[in-house]
DNA sequence: GTATGCGGGCTTC
DNA sequence: GAAGCCCGCATAC
């Protein structure tokens, strides 16, 4: 492959390193002259492939965005995970600002299936899992294989789902609720809480279809309501999918994480958000409005009871999200590498792979239908209302939308073929970590990419005019019908 | 309790 | 035989 490697070095590609080179998963011997490397990427979606350096925390980890388990391949050099889709409401229901639910599903299976009887926060439904269907019927798999210094990455398949809460997401409210469970605060507030909605819950029967008290009722069921007496309130505001921007190459606004951490090169990762841009001063897991909420509250505690009322009023998305580090949030660089072992030696693998049969993003279109968020906000909150929750999470500071999110916008073109790839990046070739690499540097995930770009906030108008297109892709997946934007019940557990 | 990785074993194509 | 899937086990957090 090193042949390979020389071939496509110059070649002018606004792919990812990855796939400028030829080389599968299976290859018995991959690229060893690796020049540069990918940034890693979260989110990926369609048939790509990426290089990443072994010093990559997060290749290390076999990160994604989606919820991948371990599958067993018989390969001990390859590690194969498939794709679990993501948990909606089986009634498909849609919270009061018109998004929809989507959980990222437990990847241990028990904790999935207890996961599943859980109910809908919103409607009290069901929960469902929606399997991922995107590799010719099956679930989609990435494959990661150590090999010398670097760590090859290979998807196959298309998400044909919403996608779910990131894991760093779900992390930070497991972690933002295992803070307040111990807060001196929680058992008061318990008490405080237990008495404003006792009214609501006495018979375990929620309101049906009283959707302005679903926020209160979710919590409730999902045992959680304790852990947030602001947040669950003010959450079905801050669903809309506020895409935000990994600031990785950008100062962080809550800062220390980010220089402490690897940086992620994943500079572009969008991802829905609750637009909250409630920041807050507190380590660990940082930059997110709602988990931060989350600890806010146990560092200014609020009546419960105003938030519970505030709550009725809410429902219009219309705060602006600020850049958020999921990674500065989420990762830890000093976190423990995986066990798996490192490979060396090459095997005898098979066929090739299917990568060069699909377009690579031929298949995202779909995506936008889940962050319809551009949307300017289909219930209206009026000024008062959010003038409410300021005032109910005081001590919060509230930071609108900031610009910098906005410069995807040049990013959006579309790549019909991995080979058509143009030069935006090579030029500026960038060392291993390209922190600081355009967006155009790895095309090949524009696909995947695009529908997280497309959702921010400064083009709505193009959002608009790429939904018919991406949808007339995908007319068979009905998710953009069920779809609208992730929800973030960040108060509970799923 | 959950995530993750490993590996045996089964089924289907 | 490859691939997908289920399961149990071990380990780490």
């Amino acid at each position: 492959m090193s042949k390979s490697s020389d071939q496509f070095d110059g070649a002018d590609c606004v792919c990812s390193f990855g796939m400028k080179l030829t080389w599968d998963i299976n290859d018995p011997k991959l690229p060893q002259d690796t020049k540069q490397y990918d940034a890693f990427q979260e989110w990926t979606d369609g048939y790509v492939r990426y290089i990443y350096s072994a010093e990559d925390k997060n290749a290390q980890r076999h990160l994604s965005g989606w919820a991948m388990r371990n599958t067993n391949n018989h390969n001990c050099q390859i590690l194969k995970k498939s794709c679990l889709g993501v948990v909606v409401c089986a009634r498909n229901c849609t919270l009061t600002d018109g998004s929809k639910l989507q959980l990222r599903p437990a990847i241990c299976d028990k904790a999935r299936q207890k996961q599943q009887k859980k109910l809908c926060p919103s409607c009290n439904s069901a929960l469902e899992l929606v399997p991922c269907r995107g590799h010719s019927g099956y679930p989609v798999t990435n494959f990661w294989r150590v090999d010398g210094k670097a760590i090859f990455f290979q998807a196959k398949g298309v998400h044909d789902h919403p996608r779910p809460e990131s894991k760093s997401e779900t992390e930070a409210r497991r972690s933002a609720v295992k803070r307040r469970m111990s807060s001196p605060h929680y058992s008061q507030k318990r008490r405080l809480l237990d008495s404003e909605t006792g009214r609501y819950h006495d018979t375990g029967g929620p309101f049906p279809g009283l959707h302005h008290l679903s926020c209160m009722e979710g919590s409730d069921r999902f045992s959680i309501i304790a852990e947030s007496n602001i947040p669950i309130q003010h959450y079905p505001t801050f669903q809309n999918a506020e895409p935000y921007k990994f600031a990785y190459d950008s100062p962080s606004p809550v800062g220390e994480a980010a220089s402490t951490l690897q940086k992620p090169a994943n500079h572009r990762l969008y991802m829905p958000r609750p637009p909250c841009s409630y920041d807050f001063a507190v380590p660990g897991y940082l930059g997110s409005g709602s988990y931060a909420a989350l600890y806010k509250d146990t560092i200014s505690p609020q009546p419960d009871t105003d938030a519970a009322k505030v709550c009725v009023g809410l429902s219009g998305p219309q705060h602006s999200v600020s850049p958020l580090n999921v990674h500065d949030r989420g990762y830890d660089a000093s976190g423990k590498h995986h066990s798996w072992k490192q490979i060396h030696g090459k095997g005898a693998y098979g066929d090739r792979a299917d990568y060069g049969q699909i377009p690579t993003n031929s298949n995202h279109h779909y995506y936008n239908s889940e962050y319809p968020c551009r949307y300017t906000g289909p219930a209206p909150t009026t000024p008062a209302a959010l003038q409410t929750i300021i005032t109910t999470t005081t001590k919060v500071s509230y930071q609108p939308c900031k610009p910098s999110v906005v410069k995807y916008s040049d990013n959006l073109y579309d790549v019909k073929s991995l080979p058509s790839c143009n030069s935006l990046l090579e030029g500026g070739s960038p060392p291993s970590y390209p922190e600081i690499k355009v967006p155009e540097d790895s095309g090949v995930i524009k696909s995947a990419l695009a529908y997280q770009q497309e959702v921010l906030p400064a083009k709505p108008e193009r959002a608009e005019n790429l939904d018919t297109y991406r949808y007339g892709s995908y007319s068979s997946n009905n998710y953009p019908e069920r779809i609208a934007h992730p929800y973030r019940f960040e108060n509970g557990e799923f």
